[in-house]
DNA sequence: TTACTATTTGACCAATTCGCCAAATAGTAT
DNA sequence: ATACTATTTGGCGAATTGGTCAAATAGTAA
């Protein structure tokens, strides 16, 4: 591996490390409906509301969501319909896996 | 969260942490072109050979890839074409970061 | 059998990640 | 101004992950 490869893959590897969490995943999932407050997210999820907050922050950090402010309130959507994408793999691998087949796909 | 959330989204993180580090993306990466012995691996990688044993039977265990013994030698190979999916998401998310737009994909 | 090669496994330490708590911030309402 | 609400940030300890070394394993060759 070249110091450009390293370059290169570290920076996809920190956008499968935004997806690397049950939490982030299940907000991810949330936001596919449109458009949330933090405080439904919050709901939704049941973790703290501090937790949820940094899950949020990392999840915009890799470009994953983005954020607008209203009032007291912070609203989340995603930034890229293309995530769902994300999803549709992870359910083809989850196929394969339960198949144990190699044409799967 | 239901439990039954949190175990089904558990599932589907272990499978992008298997994804979330740079030299078992390139290790997919390489795998794409076909099937590989350890040892090329670890040669084409530069890590330590015991590194990359274990970074491949995560890649195993979580679905991944395959292997196959002959000889002395080990050979993995993808288990499921599908895993490139992961790579063109990528690429998509890296495209609508750099252009900072919403319409994306 | 012994020696050799390729790969995996276990032990250990360093670095990172996670979740909780408390404090800080930013906005609204009185 | 003060009080209140929503959210973020910093600190800390626990748990997980990553890399290195040495030992173990499995196969081949003599």
């Amino acid at each position: 591996m070249t110091d450009s490869d390293k370059l290169r893959y570290q920076i996809r590897a920190d956008i499968m490390k935004a997806l690397a969490h049950p939490t982030r995943l299940f907000i991810l999932n949330l936001l596919k409906d449109g458009e949330k407050c933090v405080c439904e997210i919050n709901e939704k999820t049941g973790s703290d509301m501090s937790t949820i907050s940094k899950h949020l922050s990392l999840l915009k950090k890799e470009g994953m969501i983005q954020d607008r402010k209203q009032g007291n309130n912070v609203y989340y959507r995603l930034k890229c319909v293309c995530i769902e994408d994300f999803f549709s793999c992870m359910e083809k691998v989850l196929l394969n896996r339960a198949s144990e087949t190699r044409a799967c796909c």
